[in-house]
DNA sequence: ATTCGTTCGGTTTTT
DNA sequence: CCGAACGAAT
């Protein structure tokens, strides 16, 4: 691996090659921002420093995992596997695991999830007996998050006068108090919210000079993927770890910082050089992946902000086609068009589905387009109805967030945490035994008077006075005893798989939803199997890997800082749908960015503050600059809204682009009045201009049909093989992709792969270990 | 205690 | 339109 500097330009071999000191890395969109940080590593790796002495921070942990792997192909798996790569929050709990007792905490704290955090936060208003409406729960809990955020504790709030006047100017001057109480109950439930991971870790290292001192000691260099989009907590980690050793890269662009809402703080990139005054700065301005004409317009877009990183993003690929703007007549036609667009675009390509992304402003879009998906979009042009298009949403609901699966995995969190008080509300009466919420709210309110959680309350009921009658204190102690079995499996020491699937047994949570057979409930006794896989090969592959016992405490652990994004996205062939958030740091041949409305992007609650709509419109362009060759925007002029239709007009956003990069061949007449004069700006390819050609004439509008989608293929039984069982030209059926041929079968690495040549997605290589198929012949 | 029906209100993005 | 929350009936 010696030759790898060659593969960078100029500003990127720079960049990989200053070691000495602190570092900042401006890297536009698509300039190679993950190459640099994963020669820089190699890099460093060849200086000879210790992987297990560098530590990489990511924004997501697929992110992670993608560069541990690009990593891995450079330097072998040994190698790569001693670094320390994750994010801010799964890389620092890990830490905090290890020194909990430092800050009064269990090794086995719960990590309470945002509807845990909200739920609880209900409660407390609840109890307080205050308006839910002056004192609103959502509001309250990101105020909570943004102020754990800035490191304020309840009792700095309290002295705090701005915030305080606030408050009570607001007309809700108890703020502080609800504060105060949510953090007690989070400590008194031994529980962690996702902010607290991130303030714990600063207290951890400000108020413990001996750990501190060993972090600083250990990690000689730091990367940070993202840096735009971190928070002050994050920010100051940053400064008290690498105190000793000064050696830090951060890479980022303020152009995308779109996650103020959580506390992002643009100002940690831009005031960098005051904490490291020998900070160096690096810019990555040629963009590898999109065409002249996406980069143009992108710049266009993005000068209409004020105050930035002034960089020249350019292009040297193809000029390329312009940026349709589409007219749609409602969110219910914008889908089939859609849907066309992607058909007849992949036709003239012969690009693969899985070249498209759908981007959105809002979850709630995916619905529309889903629906158009499944039915094929509109006719072709020889009155034939399309096959349906395949797609997979990214985002929504997570698979530890649906109910049958949260409920055994309160089960999960009782067993190693009792004091978890939102894992107890959630299960003491699920199965139903006999615990109404009139005894839940008497523990509820005992515990919160003795400043003790539910669990001690139900243990000892006598001890805090728990009024109820002798029925009612024998269920309490059955739900007890059922409990405390379950606490001796894992003190016991057995593994996650087995203590996963005798609380699934004892509990007869499976069982219940066995008695009938609504759609609904083979779902969630499907999804209930697949935790028990799950678990089972988390167990597996960690035993591989170091051979140990794999308590369900490590299984809880990964999984509570796992999302949708996080799983496995191996379905085959599809189009991506996602929200602009999500598609960041990604890129896709073709994208197609729906709802480009007012009031939808940007967003009605944006739309009264200039900062705000600033973030909106960086939003917009990092929808655009993930798009390699084809970009499309389209807008409704009515959308259903919440039961109503609305009428709708197109974004101001799309008038900040310069026209001369658009196709408004069917953008309808809104867009082509321009909301300001047409302005001069700068050009960055000056053979842009001239290469345009005349747009073809809009497609008739057709009618759409509905059809009925296919139905899924019946059970089989999907079982992971061994090597010995299969040979090449054996064919399987995969429980995902289907029927295939084996190709190649790899049996060199730790772990045998196989490569399969799928009938319908195409050639896919599996590990034997995960690959669940059955074998045809 | 549980279940069912009605009303009401919200309504962005996510580690 | 959807889910939460509340009230009434079993």
């Amino acid at each position: 691996m010696n030759n790898y500097l060659d593969e960078l330009n100029e500003q990127q071999r720079q960049a990989v090659e200053y070691c000495d000191g602190p570092q900042l890395v401006i890297a536009g969109a698509g300039s190679g921002k993950t190459r640099v940080l994963t020669y820089k590593i190699v890099h460093l790796l060849n200086q000879g420093i210790a992987p297990y002495r560098i530590m990489a921070l990511t924004f997501t942990n697929k992110a992670a995992r993608e560069m541990r792997e690009r990593i891995e192909a450079l330097v072998g798996h040994d190698i790569a596997v001693q670094l320390r790569m994750g994010t801010f929050h799964s890389i620092f709990s890990r830490f905090l695991r290890a020194n909990a007792e430092r800050i009064g905490f269990k090794h086995d704290f719960t990590i309470y999830d945002t509807s845990d955090s909200r739920s609880l936060i209900k409660l407390i208003i609840k109890d307080m007996q205050l308006d839910d409406k002056t004192y609103k729960p959502a509001s309250l809990q990101s105020m909570i998050s943004n102020v754990k955020n800035s490191l304020i504790t309840p009792a700095d709030y309290e002295r705090h006068q701005g915030l305080r006047d606030a408050d009570n100017n607001a007309g809700r001057p108890l703020t502080y108090k609800i504060y105060k109480a949510y953090w007690d109950r989070c400590r008194v439930a031994g529980a962690m919210d996702f902010d607290d991971l991130l303030f714990y870790t600063n207290i951890l290292l400000r108020d413990n000079p001996d750990v501190l001192e060993r972090y600083q000691e250990m990690f000689q260099y730091i990367l940070v993927d993202e840096y735009q989009d971190t928070n002050f907590a994050q920010h100051l980690i940053l400064v008290q770890l690498t105190k000793l050793h000064n050696k830090l890269c951060v890479v980022g662009d303020d152009a995308q910082s779109i996650y103020s809402f959580r506390g992002a703080n643009i100002d940690n990139i831009l005031k960098l050089k005051q904490v490291f005054p020998t900070l160096k700065t690096y810019k990555l301005e040629q963009n590898y992946r999109s065409t002249q004409t996406i980069i143009s317009a992108a710049n266009t877009l993005i000068e209409k902000n004020k105050g930035q990183i002034t960089k020249h993003l350019f292009s040297e690929n193809s000029v390329g086609e312009k940026i349709q703007v589409i007219k749609c007549d409602s969110d219910y036609r914008e889908g089939f068009i859609v849907a066309s667009k992607v058909a007849a675009i992949k036709a003239r390509q012969g690009s693969r589905f899985s070249d498209f992304a759908i981007l959105y402003r809002t979850n709630a879009q995916s619905r529309r387009i889903e629906e158009a998906f499944s039915r094929g979009g509109l006719y072709n042009t020889h009155g034939n109805i399309r096959d349906a298009i395949p797609y997979r949403v990214y985002g929504g609901l997570s698979f530890y967030q649906r109910k049958e699966v949260k409920d055994a995995i309160s089960y999960f969190r009782m067993s190693l945490n009792p004091d978890d008080d939102e894992a107890l509300r959630r299960i003491i009466n699920y199965p139903a035994r006999g615990i109404g919420d009139t005894t839940v709210s008497k523990v509820q309110h005992c515990a919160m008077e003795n400043g003790v959680s539910m669990w001690q309350v139900i243990n000892k009921p006598d001890t805090y006075g728990l009024k109820a009658n002798k029925g009612t204190l024998g269920k309490l102690n059955a739900f007890v005893e059922l409990i405390t079995g379950f606490i001796r499996l894992n003190i016991e020491g057995n593994d996650a798989a087995f203590v996963a699937k005798t609380i699934i047994e004892r509990t007869q949570l499976l069982s219940i939803l066995l008695n009938d057979n609504t759609p609904e409930n083979i779902s969630r006794q499907e999804n209930l199997a697949e935790l028990i896989n799950g678990v089972t090969d988390f167990v597996e592959a960690k035993q591989e890997e170091d051979d140990e016992n794999i308590l369900l405490t490590d299984y809880l652990a990964q999984i509570s800082l796992m999302t949708d994004q996080d799983e496995e996205n191996n379905d085959g062939d599809c189009v991506t749908l996602m929200t602009v958030h999500a598609a960041k740091g990604l890129e896709f041949k073709n994208v197609i960015i729906v709802g480009v409305e007012e009031d939808l992007f940007p967003s009605y609650m944006s739309v009264n503050s200039l900062r705000d709509i600033e973030e909106e419109r960086r939003l917009l362009y990092v929808a655009i600059t993930r798009a390699k060759s084809t970009c499309i925007l389209t807008y409704t002029s009515s959308r259903f809204i919440n039961g109503q239709t609305k009428a709708c007009t197109i974004s101001r956003f799309v008038k900040d682009i310069d026209p001369v990069y658009l196709d408004l061949s069917n953008a309808g007449n809104e867009a082509l009045t321009p909301a300001q004069p047409k302005r001069q700006h700068i050009e960055w390819s000056p053979q842009v201009r001239q290469a345009y050609t005349p747009t073809r004439a809009p497609r008739p509008a057709v009618q759409s049909v509905p059809i009925r989608q296919t139905a899924v293929a019946g059970n089989k039984n999907f079982a992971i093989h061994s090597v010995t069982e299969l040979s090449v030209g054996t064919i399987i059926n995969h429980s995902r992709f289907g029927e295939g041929e084996i190709i190649t079968i790899d049996k060199s690495g730790a772990d045998a792969k196989i490569q399969v040549n799928f009938k319908d997605v195409g050639p896919k290589t599996l590990l034997l270990k995960f690959a669940k198929f059955e074998i045809s012949q």
